[in-house]
RNA sequence: GAGCCGGUAGCUCAGCUAGGUAGAGCAGCGGCCUUUUAAGCCGUUGGUCGCGUGUUCGAUUCACGCCCGGCUCACCA
């Protein structure tokens, strides 16, 4: 029975079953299709190295050994070229049957694009001037039973370049690129932040209380336990219990989870740095936000332009440019909201605008909506923004001549919000009032009722120093650093519906 | 969640306007070929046309529903 289903299986595909076919060929001749191990001398990039010089026809003494996949493959007759890759590059191998013997070039007539193979022999460069290598020894690695893209137009299908990333990153070279700068990127911020002398610390996923955003969370079950948990929204309650707890400067690169839509710019997993500061506040954080990114900059880009989505942006003219929330608004809509009050004031304006609001949406909500639809995009080069209404920003402080607006900001480069710092609210009284007004008209949804961290407010109670508080979208960096237009294609596997079967 | 666009061979794409049992290139397979590189030349296999229902003598093509994806919008960062 379950041979017969077998066999069905491996014939649904023509291409694969004659691969399958090589296999037990070769297994038939001796040869072991999946081997434990293979020693190389040379990466493909250090072969490229030390060789890269060779003339048109000259030769090399030197034996090497190296492994990677074939990724293409002509025959002609009684000698064959091949390329291989390996994660640092590609390079041509060129065999003959003289050299190989009857029987073993026999074997390698049953390799495959797609299959590893490790190669031993000497490097040389050919008539047109190509690097390669003549092999005096092949060995199977391991053998491959699914052809792969073709390799002119390669894998283009967007659905299946997400959902097969392996086979992405294999066929296109750009894709690495944008994986190994999103890699750098976190270990710069790394290293900024370790010589400045903070912490990297790790602070729950899974949160019995949510808090620390707005968003909606997912929510899961502990079963030994028996009890709810969400994935966290936000890590900055319990960053900020490790101040209180005497953990001047941390930080934490990890992941967050919202129960939102998905969008080119959102996935629901996504990667968040924060950044607390004992004793600093959000000016603090300004001139450290700026220095990170510069650092990336340098140590990613080794330089203080980058293009994204056509547009040049020059991180290099510092201190960036500062403007005041309503500044924005007023030089874009031309409308002072300063002087805008009420709910049904801001409805008229937004309505005015053309700028679509919900029926239940809050003042600052539609602010938010406005500055999006007119502002936002417009904001190319680095820009802070300043002076967020106190409603639309409960756990930061607010500005000591006027407790309407709050001490943050956030970041704009190329259009897009990259970070978003405050002076962290340090009195128990006020964000217990805070708290508890956002509570009241709060919905997470799954029919669970938001709650007051009862916990931080304790912590804050103990005592929390003044802080400044930043946190950056670490996909969304990557996405401007990379000139990526999808979050999709800056995260390894982004979120999709289950394959259909 | 809404609107628009898309899903045809392993890959990249035609065909659908005007219904008549599906085509190319590459890959594969067989043959020739010992410096090729999108190798070449000759021959050739390969498809539940995303899934389902309906209309029709007949559906890849028309209609409706569903699944998956992309873009825009909404929610959010």
């Amino acid at each position: 029975m379950e041979g017969e289903k077998n066999n069905t299986m491996s014939e649904i595909n023509k291409l694969i079953s004659e691969r399958k076919q090589k296999l037990e060929e070769l297994r038939k001749m001796g040869v072991d299709v999946y081997p434990r191990n293979f020693a190389t001398t040379h990466a493909i990039s250090q072969i490229r190295e030390k060789y890269g010089t060779l003339k048109a026809e000259e030769k090399t003494g030197e034996t090497v050994s190296l492994a990677g996949r074939i990724m293409s493959l002509r025959g002609m007759g009684k000698a064959s070229f091949a390329h291989i890759k390996d994660q640092t590059g590609k390079v041509q191998i060129y065999i003959r049957e003289d050299v190989l013997g009857a029987g073993n070039y026999g074997i390698f007539k049953r390799f495959d694009v797609g299959d590893f193979i490790g190669v031993m022999g000497k490097v040389f460069s050919t008539k047109t001037g190509e690097l390669s290598i003549q092999v005096e020894k092949l060995t199977l690695l391991a053998k491959s039973l699914r052809p792969l893209p073709e390799k002119w137009h390669g894998l283009k299908d967007i659905e299946t370049r997400y959902r097969q990333r392996y086979i992405d990153l294999l066929v296109n070279e750009q894709v690495k690129n944008v994986f190994s700068t999103r890699s750098l990127i976190i270990q710069a911020v790394r290293k900024f932040l370790d010589n400045l002398g903070f912490l990297e610390v790790e602070t729950p996923m899974m949160q019995s209380i949510v808090g620390g955003a707005i968003a909606k969370p997912f929510l899961t079950h502990h079963q030994a336990l028996d009890m709810e948990l969400y994935l966290r929204i936000s890590p900055e309650l319990f960053l900020k219990r490790l101040v209180v707890g005497g953990l001047e400067k941390v930080y934490e690169v990890n992941k967050s989870f919202r129960n939102e839509g998905v969008s080119t710019r959102h996935n629901p997993e996504f990667t968040m740095l924060e950044v607390y500061q004992a004793y600093s506040d959000y000016k603090g954080m300004m001139d450290l936000c700026q220095k990170v990114i510069l650092f990336i900059a340098k140590e990613v880009l080794h330089k203080e332009e980058l293009v994204y989505q056509k547009n040049k942006i020059n991180l290099g003219k510092t201190p960036w440019q500062k403007f005041s929330l309503y500044e924005l608004l007023k030089e874009h809509t031309k409308i002072d909201f300063t002087n805008i009050h009420g709910l049904a004031e801001i409805r008229k304006v937004a309505d005015r605008l053309d700028v679509k609001y919900k029926k239940d949406s809050p003042k600052h909500k539609i602010l938010d909506h406005i500055f999006e639809a007119y502002v936002q995009k417009k904001l190319i080069q680095p820009t802070f923004v300043l002076d967020y209404p106190t409603e639309f920003s409960p756990l930061a402080k607010a500005k000591k001549d006027n407790p309407e607006l709050v001490e943050r900001f956030e970041l704009f480069i190329g259009g897009e919000e990259l970070a978003n710092a405050y002076s962290e609210l340090n009195d128990p009284v006020e964000q217990r009032r805070r708290m508890e007004k956002q509570v009241e008209d709060r919905d997470i949804g799954e029919g669970r009722e938001a709650e007051v961290d009862e916990d931080y407010l304790r912590a804050l109670e103990y005592g929390l120093p003044p802080c400044g508080g930043l946190g950056v979208g670490v996909d969304r960096l990557v996405m401007v650093f990379t000139d990526s237009k999808s979050i999709r294609d800056v995260i390894l596997f982004p979120h999709m519906r289950k394959e259909a079967e």
